[in-house]
DNA sequence: CGGCAGGTGCGGA
DNA sequence: TCCGCACCTGCC
């Protein structure tokens, strides 16, 4: 069904089913949003998720400035036509996002997702709403009565040690989400990289996705690498350019909005790729 | 069957 | 600071 969204959410230890209906237009954008839990909700926990909500997905981002800077780009401009009012949205916690992260790591995404299956299996949340079975994430206390050989079992390999250690660090309430998005990006930064099994590449896509922050474009993985020389200086998969040089590039055409730009150009891609084979994609892209 | 994937920690130079 | 290496598992 065109318009809905359907997840699960834990907030506050609380497991919840959401429904999310579009309702407005690009240019008068509005939603509605249904909250499905199995006990009645107060209004100030209401009102607390509602603005998580907005947060995670973005909600109050003002894109005026994006916009007027590079609705005439010739490259990104085009493709602003196209998804003008796009925003990022991440669905997950700061916490959810470090167990996506770790299984993402030298892994195929096939694998990635077996792995995060195994996991939903074994420690989330079965939800029934709204004529939907779907599966929520845990409590760091749940994972914790696992030991790393119960975690290898699940076939999560060498990266058990990480989820427990990450998992460990959230127990003890040794990282703050919410304070982490009022530092500046260095802090936030140094406070993630004290993590156990998180490094430069999940860090990179932390600080973006969780941390909404537009112009990170520090790190550039080989695939990705790959990718972004074809797309943006039409070179070769087998002999992509030196990732400084990418960096260079993005600093000269995007700045200010270095991950936000290439993040449309990735929705872009992606979104032709359903009608359209994109034969260089599809072999770097192995699923 | 050896190599490698949407990385990271660690030890040694 | 930089480099080489091991590492679970699945797939080619």
């Amino acid at each position: 069904m065109p318009g809905v969204r359907w997840q699960t959410m834990r907030w506050l230890g609380v497991p919840l089913g959401l429904k999310i209906e579009r309702q407005g237009s690009v240019d008068e954008p509005k939603i509605t949003l249904t909250i499905f839990s199995a006990n009645a909700l107060d209004q100030d926990y209401i009102a607390g998720l509602s603005a998580e909500i907005c947060y995670r997905y973005n909600l109050e981002m003002d894109l005026v400035d994006y916009n007027h800077r590079f609705q005439e780009d010739p490259l990104l401009g085009a493709v602003i036509g196209r998804w003008r009012g796009l925003r990022p949205v991440n669905f997950n916690s700061l916490y959810e996002y470090l167990v996506i992260a770790i299984v993402l790591q030298n892994a195929t995404v096939r694998r990635s997702v077996n792995m995060l299956q195994a996991l939903f299996d074994r420690f989330g949340t079965r939800l029934a709403f709204d004529g939907r079975q779907l599966c929520g994430f845990w409590e760091p206390e749940t994972l914790l009565e696992a030991s790393e050989q119960e975690l290898r079992a699940l076939k999560v390999g060498y990266r058990a040690k990480s989820l427990l250690r990450v998992t460990e660090a959230f127990a003890r309430k040794e990282i703050d989400e919410k304070a982490l998005r009022g530092s500046s990006p260095d802090t936030r930064r140094k406070a993630l990289m004290n993590l156990y099994g998180i490094g430069p590449a999940s860090i990179g896509y932390l600080l973006w996705d969780v941390f909404h922050q537009v112009d990170e474009m520090t790190h550039i993985s080989p695939w990705e690498q790959k990718i972004y020389s074809r797309l943006f200086l039409d070179r070769p998969v087998d002999d992509p350019v030196p990732v400084p040089e990418l960096i260079a590039y993005f600093n000269d055409h995007f700045s200010g909005y270095r991950a936000l730009a290439v993040h449309y150009f990735w929705e872009d891609l992606f979104w032709r790729r359903k009608y359209e084979p994109v034969p260089w994609l599809e072999e770097l892209i192995r699923l």
